[in-house]
DNA sequence: GATTAATTGCAAATCATTTGCATATTCGCC
DNA sequence: GGCGAATATGCAAATGATTTGCAATTAATC
């Protein structure tokens, strides 16, 4: 559950952090209002690398702040103008990281099963697999969702 | 949400149907009691080609021949003992399918988001992928989930 | 057939997520 | 700087999937 280091800072996922007032300035665009909630939950989501569920940006916001109902709403809104981007973990909660101005965004995790630590991965397998796919069985506009699961290297020397 | 007609019956996915004593036998092997609902639902399971939710096979089921909630746990144990694999299209829904004995049942599926058809895809990448990700994080035991989701042909010409 | 541990049904509990509705806010406009 | 309409929010209750407690049932053993 502990956040690692970067070592490489110049992956592209580790991009400039958007300005707050660039991300608001996305939802003026699409006339949504600037609210109270929705910076909250910008600025929590500005400030973390991997995706959160709905009840950690809770957690982090300030104490009545903002109602969690309120939160499951802005995501979806979030999601629907591409400012978020939904992730499955496989345990039923849904996780939501911010998508960056021009950010292709397109990118997987590798995911501790005992410890829950998360690993952004950027590399993805050859597009032509998606594409001779969706080609041999006449679907359009496909996507895929890929996570990885492992031990991470702490978790298998800890003998539980 | 129709089932489509299997053009390739030499995929392998689509190998011989196990017998439903062969199945019981693997319960008896874990000493686990072979009763009428697990017996049910391996026999539903049997004759579906594609994940199921708990609620289907809960559906197939001759009236009151098992309550819901022995199919939960029927399907936990059956994933621990390795007979099923279950599978994530994103909907928060669980989705089941039987895995033969031997079989590797590594596969993933071609969901059409508009009316839930469901093709099965027997093709991966390269297992190198994976091994590189797991040997550069230093991870271990490392497995993926991976679907894909487009339109399917029929929802592509029909006229929402 | 009797014994015992595993299994089941049923109802109630949990958990994530959604929704109805009355109140509160934001934003454009004067 | 305030007014009004449309949008958002808080709160509580509804929903849906899944889990669980417990007493009653049943499969496997002898």
């Amino acid at each position: 559950m502990k956040p690692k280091s970067h070592h490489h800072h110049h992956e592209h996922h580790h991009h400039e952090r958007e300005k707050l007032t660039d991300l608001t300035a996305r939802l003026r665009r699409s006339a949504r209002k600037i609210t109270g909630p929705r910076q909250a939950i910008l600025e929590v989501l500005r400030h973390h690398p991997h995706p959160l569920t709905n009840k950690e940006i809770f957690a982090e916001l300030p104490k009545g702040q903002c109602d969690l109902a309120t939160i499951y709403r802005s995501m979806h809104m979030l999601e629907t103008m591409g400012l978020v981007k939904r992730f499955d973990f496989g345990d039923g909660v849904a996780r939501f990281e911010l998508v960056g101005e021009g950010d292709q965004a397109h990118h997987h995790h590798l995911i501790c099963t005992k410890c829950a630590e998360v690993v952004e991965i950027d590399e993805c397998f050859q597009h032509e697999l998606e594409e001779s796919i969706a080609a041999r069985h006449g679907y359009k506009s496909v996507t895929h969702k890929l996570e990885f699961f492992g031990i991470c290297p702490e978790c298998q020397t800890r003998k539980d």
